[in-house]
DNA sequence: CTCAATATTTAGGCAAAGCTAATAATTTTT
DNA sequence: AAAAATTATTAGCTTTGCCTAAATATTGAG
């Protein structure tokens, strides 16, 4: 039905769109890709073809409704590959991104409904991402940052942005993971750095990192 | 490191050159590959240019070791996401060849090491096809053919040649599977087909259907 | 409000993979 | 041993998808 090169854009378009307002820029795209802006350019001109995105020359892309059911579609089979990887195989959740990525884009709708009963209907992710169901519903948790705490507020960990290896190593060097308890113990004014404790530790964290962590209050 | 169409090249010639005898010709490659003639040659050509087959114009494909070791190893991934789909996702053995022609190309050496001992390390298919290990050794079982008994012999079912659906639905509807146990009551002198008997049931097959069963006497 | 900086699109290439039609080599038939 | 039939290769075209460089539109600073 569609490429791998269609589904990556129409999933990486409906990530986008859940950050930004408005249409998704060629360049958030071509950054969310690795890949260069005439590439996008010419990608969107191709799905908007395809009535999957609404395109307006110069002010970026919206998916349609067809479009974000796709989309959907690919992130529920990604999710569903990730989380039989690590509860099945013996992946560690920091080992799964790359392999879910291509494991998305096999193409059989009882595959993936065999998957989902094999692994018991999973909820989440091993990152803690949601999972669609099969209608691509989705449970909309009000997502906060770590970074968007004060200092003395304290929160538990819901998810992670940011899904590659380096980061979620990182993470597991610190003693995070999902359901972790962080309180925040101060904020550097100058560059927004964090000292939060972690059971008994006090960790330094960046910026950076701040942003990519997820939690709930 | 190869394309899915140089794997599905690899995978081809590889089943060819274990019937027939000296290089695969053009044109059994492309009716196993349901493409043209034209394609096959420019498709040898690259393959050739990279060293995965030694090609002589006008006489035909042999896989060189590098492409031998690299065709196994799709065998062996075709194999093993079949077994996983019929063992543990509920599939049928006649639905299970289209998602794993899909499946055999996924690219991470981990993922089969993990699925192999997932499944037990499987020694065969559903089909009764042997795996081969992660060396790429596989069990030379010497194949008869069902056709090549004769009057009175009587045989096991080792294996299909024909993978297809409805081959496999036909099969299953002379209730004729692995290790079936089959009596040759008779054979027709003009066309080859046999009477062959099954359990209680006397049944009729073509010399197409008795050439794609293995039997072993 | 104008001009420079930034973002986006267009133009022009390239490689992989497929196809059809034309050509050439091999094999089979007379 | 030719001629005919079969098989294989080459030539020329198409689509997808990606790239760089050039052109153009939008935006934001002064
Ligand atoms: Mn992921
Ligand atoms: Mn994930
Ligand atoms: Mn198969
Ligand atoms: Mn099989």
């Amino acid at each position: 039905m569609f490429s791998q090169s269609e589904e990556n854009y129409l999933k990486a378009i409906f990530h986008l769109q859940q950050e930004m307002d408005g249409g998704v820029s060629t360049s958030s795209i071509s950054a969310h890709l690795n890949s260069k802006a005439a590439s996008v350019t010419e990608a969107v001109k191709r799905l908007a073809e395809k009535n999957l995105v609404d395109y307006q020359k110069y002010y970026g892309v919206q998916l349609t409704e067809t479009g974000k059911e796709h989309a959907l579609a690919v992130v529920r089979k990604h999710r569903l590959w990730e989380s039989f990887l690590v509860d099945r195989l013996n992946f560690n959740w920091d080992e799964v991104h790359e392999v879910a990525e291509q494991l998305e884009h096999i193409k059989s709708h009882k595959l993936v409904e065999e998957l989902d009963i094999f692994l018991g209907r999973p909820a989440y992710d091993p990152h803690g991402d949601p999972i669609p169901d099969a209608k691509g519903n989705i449970p909309e948790i009000p997502k906060k940052k770590l970074s968007q705490l004060q200092k003395g507020d304290r929160g538990t960990c819901k998810g992670f942005n940011d899904a590659s290896s380096p980061f979620l190593k990182y993470l597991a060097k610190l003693q995070i993971g999902l359901g972790t308890s962080v309180e925040v113990i101060n904020i550097e004014k100058f560059d927004e750095s964090m000292t939060v404790r972690i059971e008994d530790n006090e960790v330094q964290l960046s910026k950076t990192a701040t942003d990519n962590i997820y939690v709930e209050q």
